[in-house]
DNA sequence: GGGTATGGCTAATGCTGTTAGCTTTTAGCT
DNA sequence: AGCTAAAAGCTAACAGCATTAGCCATACCC
């Protein structure tokens, strides 16, 4: 009887291509067992609960989020910034559905959690993007907030299908970039 | 041993109540069973499955929601009619995020279904609160997009707790209303 | 009052997540 | 090289969940 090698971040990926294949909900401890050559106890010794390994699927995802954001932002600013963040968001929840609804349900019981530090890497490029326009600094944590709601929501409508009018997407999406530069800027 | 009287309309009334109080993933059939005063198999005299009760209580959401934004919405229009359908939203969802949690996780199959035409009702009164002002008609399918996003977003990060930073999430809300106000009138 | 649909019950099944305890491998130390 | 001990896998078992089957009592209708 081999051993088959594993270690926490190796279940933590095999379990987030899963959740991005069959959905977070169908990640059962025994198909990711089965998945990774394993009985379903024996993850237990590298993952600590079923919350555990859902909280560290949404810690891989923020930083792989804020990775793709940062590298997304890398010389621009104004409105090339905000679309190219807007963009790769989308792009990212519409790759990884699995990955990023394990976000969403969080609770970051310790104020050390890495998905706090996770989550603060996301926000840091969205800062960045708002750096671009010219804001009252009172205003700063607002916008912020707008950017993190608008594109939170729109990426679980359109991850649930919610968007049944048969007019495009795309160009809703790109019409609301617009929207909020226009809002910005003003 | 007497009976209970219970229909369809009192189970799912009091699921959706018992959503409100732990949250709609703690709703278990036993639990609400307990709640009403009988054992869980008899549920299912009224309701054919756990899918089927959360598609039933998000019914009974959207049609709450339909009624309090039509409400909300009486005789005003522009940025009053904005402003009210904004924190009407956010007052629903506070006060019953369990229901509101129903409504994420849709999977509307048929056409015909129930949630379908509920869900109407509040993109007809979000569209009444565009009719108020003067948008190119090509444009109004991505404006409701941008309010459907942001109040869902905002909503779901509010009760979420994702907003860590400590300044005041009401007023965050009120720039956020005036933000989207100035971009649909300009 | 009698017949029937209905709403409740108990018992049982299958699938979860999780724990306990055992065994073998692997890595480290001398 | 060989010994030791931690780590990583296993089987067996349990508890909680949704759900089904089948039974019995109740309430309505004529």
């Amino acid at each position: 009887m081999p051993r088959a090698g594993l270690d926490p971040a190796a279940v933590v990926a095999a379990a987030a291509g899963l959740a991005d294949e069959v959905g977070l909900a169908n990640v059962t401890m025994g198909l990711l067992a089965e998945r990774l050559g394993v009985r379903a106890p024996s993850l237990y010794k590298h993952v600590s609960s079923q919350a555990d390994l859902n909280r560290r699927i949404a810690v891989l995802a923020l930083t792989e989020l804020g990775d793709v954001l940062r590298d997304a932002l890398q010389g621009r600013s104004g409105r090339d910034a905000l679309a190219a963040a807007a963009r790769t968001m989308r792009a990212y929840v519409v790759e990884h559905p699995g990955r990023y609804a394990a976000t969403i349900r969080l609770n970051a019981d310790s104020p050390d959690d890495p998905v706090v530090a996770a989550g603060a890497r996301v926000l840091d490029s969205l800062s960045a993007v708002l750096a671009g326009y010219k804001l009252d600094p009172a205003d700063t944590v607002h916008a912020l907030r707008l950017l993190r709601s608008l594109f939170h929501g729109f990426a679980v409508l359109e991850a649930a299908g919610g968007f049944e009018m048969d007019t495009d997407v795309d160009e809703s999406f790109e019409w609301l970039i617009g929207f909020v530069d226009r809002g910005l800027t003003s």
